[in-house]
DNA sequence: GATGAATGAGCTTTCATTCAT
DNA sequence: CATGAATGAAAGCTCATTCAT
C-alpha cells in the first residue's frame, strides 16, 4: 500500500510476463510449463499464483501488452487516412516497424495466432481491435475513402499479408535494410488487390 | 493370413490417424495425450507405440496424407498454367475446394499452422511442395509465364492470402453456394497484387 | 481508546470462532482450511495467528465453549440428583435440549468427535467433565444413589446412547414436539439398562 | 489374463488396502496421504490410481471389507433369533468378538464412523446392513418377537450402545478375559432398556 | 504383434506460515 | 495489532513409455 509494496507487486508480475515471453520462444507455449517461467525468475512457485491462473493467462498478458500498443497507433492514424493507399499504408507500416522492433513478442504473437480456441488469437483486446478494423472500414467505404469490398475477406486479407509478410520479413536474417521495401511491397499488393476486386 | 494381417496393420494405423484428427480438433493439440487418442480407438495403449512414436507424429502424418492430395493436384495444374491468372487460379481453385470438402484436416492444418516450431510446422512433405512451387514461381518467371517478383514475398503472400481467405470461408457457416466468389477474390486479390509490385 | 481495542480484539476472536464453526459444518473439519475460515471474516490471514496457532485451536475453542455451557449445567444437576433416575434424567434432559437449540456446534460435535485422535477428541473441557461425570458415578454409587456398576461402561453408555439419540433425534426433520418424548426414551432406557446390569 | 497378472492385479490391491489401513491408524485419516500409502507397498504411486481414485476409496473399500465380514454373520443370526434376548445377544456377541479379533480395522471404523459425510459412515456396504438391520427390526415387531418400539431409536441404540462398549472393551489394555462380561452387560442393557420402552 | 498394468519423473496447485510494511 | 504478498514444502495427479504375458 506504502508504494514499495505496490512497487514490488508491479515489478513482479513484470517480471513473470517477461520470463514467460522468453521461454514461450524458447521452448514453445506447449512445451512451457509454469514451472519454467517461475524458475525464470526468482520468485517462490506459489507467487505465480498470485498473479496468474496458469501460463496462458500469461500469453494472453504479453499479447494484450503488444495488441494495446500497437493497435492504438493503428487506430490513430486509420483516423487520418485520406484514400485507399493511406488507410492500407497507415495500418502496414506501423505494424511492420513494430513487428521489426519487437520481433520476439511477435514471434509469439504469429507463431500462436491461429492456435486452438482454448487461449488462441481472441485475446479480449485482439477481438477489440479487430472489430475497431472492422468498423473503421465499414466507415471507410461509408465515407467513400474505400471502395465497395467484402469486408470479411478484406480484413482477412489484410490480416493475412501483413502477419504473412512479417513472418517472412523477421524470418529473413539479413533484414536491417529491406524494411521499407517489405512496407511498399506490402501496401502496393493490398492496395491492389482491393481495387481489382471493386468489380467483382 | 498374411494378408489379413498386413490389413490389419494398415487399419490400425488408419484407425489411430483418424483418431488423431477427431481429438486435435476437439480439444486441440496441445491439451491432446496419447491416451485421449488411443482411447478412441479400442486399441491398447502400448499398441500406438507399434506405428507412431508421439503424438506429433500422428500429426504429420494426418497433414502429410492431405499435403500429398492437395500438392500433388497444384503441382499437377501449374504445369499447364499459361500467365499470371492461370497460374494463381489454378493453386487457389483445388486448394479452396479442397479446403471446403476437407474442411476438418484443414481446420487443424490452420488452426495449429503457426503454433508450432516445437513440432515443426514443416512436415517433410509440406516443406517439399513450398519447395516445389518456389521452383516453379521461378520457372515462370524465367519462362515469362510470370512477371518480375520478388519470390519468397509472392509465395508468403500468395500462402497467406489463400490460408486466409479459406479460414474465413471455412468459418462462415453458410458457405454452400459462394466457393466460386471466394476463388474469384482470392484470385483476382493476388494477381492484381502480384501485377502491381512488378513496378516495385 | 484500549477499551475499544479490547473490545475489536474479543470482536476478532469471536468472529474468527464463528466462522470456523460455519465451515466446520460446511465442509467438514478435514477439507477446511485455515484460509476457509479467514475468509468468512473479512480479516487478513495473518491475523488469523494472532488468535489461533490453527484450525483445530478454532474447533477446541469452540467445542469448550459449548462443553463450559452444558458441562455446567449437568454437573449441578447431578448433584441434586436423588436416585437414578433423577441422575440420569438431569443428564439427558439438558444434554438433549442443548442438542436441541444448538444443533449446528452439535453437529460438528457428534460429526467429527471421533475422528480425531490426530487433534484429539478431547478437549480439555470434555476431558474433565467426562471425569467429573465419572467421580460423580462414583460417588452416586457410594452414596448409595447410584447401583453397583461397572464405572467405566456406565458412562460409555449414557453418553453413547445420548449422543446416539441426539443425532437421531437432530436428523429428524420434523422434530419440534418430540423432544420429551426423546427424553422420555432415552432415560427410560438407560436407567433400565442400569438396573438390569446391577445384578451382573 | 493369464492368471499370473490376475493375481498380481488382486495382490495389489490387497497390498494398497492393507497398507492403507496401517497409515490410518498410525496417522488418522486427516492426516494420511496417498503418497503415504504408497510408500508402504514398494508399488510406484502412479500405480495407486490404477486402483483407486483417493485415499478415501481405499478406506471404504477397507470398511466394506469388514462390514461384508460381519454383517453376513449379523444377518444369518437374526433370522434364528426366537425373542427379544437371543435378538440382541445374536448382534451383541458376534459384533464384540469381531472387534476384539479385528480391533485394529474396528478402530478406523469406530474413530471415523461418524465422520463428515464426504465419505463418512455410509459406506454403501454399511447403509445396505443398517437397512438389512431395520429391516429385521420391522419383521420381529411384525411377528411379536420384539416388542413395539420406536425402530428409529431401537436401531440408533443398539449401535450405539454396540459401539461405545466396544471402544471402551477395545481401549482398555487388561482385555484379555472380559468379552464375555462386556456381551453380557451390554446386551442386558439393551434388552432392558427396549423393554422399559414398551410402555411409554 | 497386441495387451494393459506398472512405472516414476515431474507438473500443477494448495496452503500454513512468515514478515516487511 | 492488522495486513496480505511471498514463501516453499509437499500433496495430488497425469502421462509417456516400458515390458512381461
Amino acid at each position: 500500500m506504502t508504494g514499495k509494496r505496490e512497487e514490488n507487486k508491479k515489478s513482479n508480475r513484470e517480471l513473470i510476463i517477461k520470463s514467460g515471453i522468453d521461454v514461450f520462444l524458447e521452448k514453445g507455449i506447449n512445451q512451457t510449463t509454469v514451472r519454467d517461467i517461475i524458475r525464470k525468475t526468482n520468485l517462490a512457485s506459489g507467487t505465480f499464483y498470485n498473479y496468474f491462473k496458469s501460463k496462458e493467462e500469461v500469453l494472453v498478458a504479453a499479447l494484450d501488452d503488444a495488441t494495446v500498443q500497437i493497435g492504438q497507433v493503428m487506430r490513430d492514424q486509420r483516423k487520418k487516412a485520406k484514400n485507399l493507399e493511406e488507410f492500407v499504408l497507415f495500418q502496414i507500416e506501423p505494424f511492420l516497424k513494430f513487428a521489426k522492433e519487437h520481433s520476439s513478442i511477435f514471434l509469439i504473437l504469429n507463431s500462436n495466432l491461429n492456435m486452438v480456441e482454448s487461449f488462441s488469437i481472441e485475446t479480449p483486446m485482439m477481438t477489440l481491435e479487430l472489430r475497431y478494423l472492422r468498423e473503421d472500414v465499414i466507415a471507410g467505404i461509408e465515407q467513400g475513402v474505400l471502395p465497395n469490398i467484402d469486408v470479411d475477406y478484406f480484413c482477412t486479407s489484410i490480416q493475412s499479408v501483413a502477419e504473412g509478410v512479417a513472418r517472412t520479413f523477421i524470418s529473413k536474417k539479413d533484414s536491417k535494410a529491406d524494411i521499407d521495401l517489405a512496407i511498399k511491397f506490402c501496401t502496393n499488393f493490398i492496395v491492389s488487390g482491393v481495387k481489382s476486386t471493386q468489380n467483382v
